[in-house]
DNA sequence: CAGTCGCCCTGCGTGC
DNA sequence: TGCACGCAGGGCGACT
């Protein structure tokens, strides 16, 4: 489900209803997440406010005096804000009971998701610290890209979903900013000049920067914290056409797998 | 080290 | 209507 466009959109949709908020009750349904939810985290995180809501990569941080909540959606996770006393839906795992009366809901059908906890400042925790750069800041530019690229042989599209190189960018926009940028899927990373990488790198992050505006991509369960889907899925050039009429030259929209994960791209467009 | 693969889990669409 | 199968927006750890 979510990648960086997703993500950033829950984040902006539920900051507002939480910055300031004291956190009255948390209740744990179902533990058995990708890891089980940290043991203290009800305790640690009852009776404080929470400061601020940051996002880095597609991972949510919740940050309050005591600790930091850190929350991934995976695959199917979703965040919303509901009445406190709104009946739990299927697969609710986690819910932050407000001051304010409203309740914010984590409900993650394949589990793939996480909610943890951290006394640290969360770029400290194992699953942050290893992150790469941040896509749409300056610091992820074609030279930074094209260095990373060097000796390594993989397809260039599981080199920019490898979020120890630039996190966020997930399945759908990866094959988006390849497509904007001309560049074929499976081409090794080392075997793509400079140039080309200055085009990929602001491919991906007009392709991001887009999907935020346009409030993410509804596949089929997307929504922001109040419930609204998000509007870039009619913005989608390749990912998901096979056989459809490539918008820029005509040709089929191919499918092909990359570290098994579907991929699609215009084989006359895209070299 | 880089790269490949299996796997965690549920739900949905398709084809028989 | 039921069932089997493949596939899905992610990422980790074991292995070569």
């Amino acid at each position: 489900m979510p990648e960086l466009p997703e993500v950033e959109t829950t984040r902006a949709g539920i900051a507002p209803h939480l910055v300031g908020q004291r956190v009255v009750e948390v209740k744990v349904y179902q533990r058995q997440l990708r890891q089980p939810v940290t043991p203290g985290l009800a305790t640690a995180l009852k009776g404080g406010v929470i400061n601020a809501v940051e996002r880095r990569g597609k991972y949510l941080l919740l940050k309050s005096g005591q600790g930091c909540v850190i929350i991934h959606l995976g695959m199917s996770g979703s965040l919303r804000l509901v009445k406190r006393d709104q009946p739990l839906e299927k697969h609710d795992h986690v819910a932050f009971l407000l001051a304010s009366g409203k309740s914010l809901r984590f409900r993650d059908p394949r589990r793939f998701g996480l909610v943890l906890w951290t006394r640290k400042p969360p770029q400290q925790h194992p699953l942050i610290t290893k992150l790469g750069v941040e896509p749409l800041e300056a610091n992820f530019d074609g030279d930074y890209l094209y260095a990373a690229a060097q000796k390594r042989t993989v397809a260039i599209k599981q080199l920019i979903m490898n979020g120890q190189v630039v996190v966020g960018v997930g399945n759908i926009y990866a094959s988006e900013a390849l497509f904007r940028a001309g560049v074929h899927p499976a081409r090794a990373a080392k075997r793509i000049s400079r140039v080309r990488y200055e085009r990929l790198v602001v491919a991906i992050k007009s392709v991001l920067a887009e999907a935020i505006k346009q409030g993410g991509t509804t596949l089929r369960d997307f929504y922001n914290g109040a419930g609204e889907p998000g509007y870039f899925k009619q913005h989608l050039k390749v990912y998901g056409r096979s056989g459809l009429a490539c918008v820029e030259c005509g040709a089929a929209i191919r499918q092909i797998v990359l570290g098994q994960r579907s991929t699609w791209y215009c084989g006359r467009c895209q070299r």
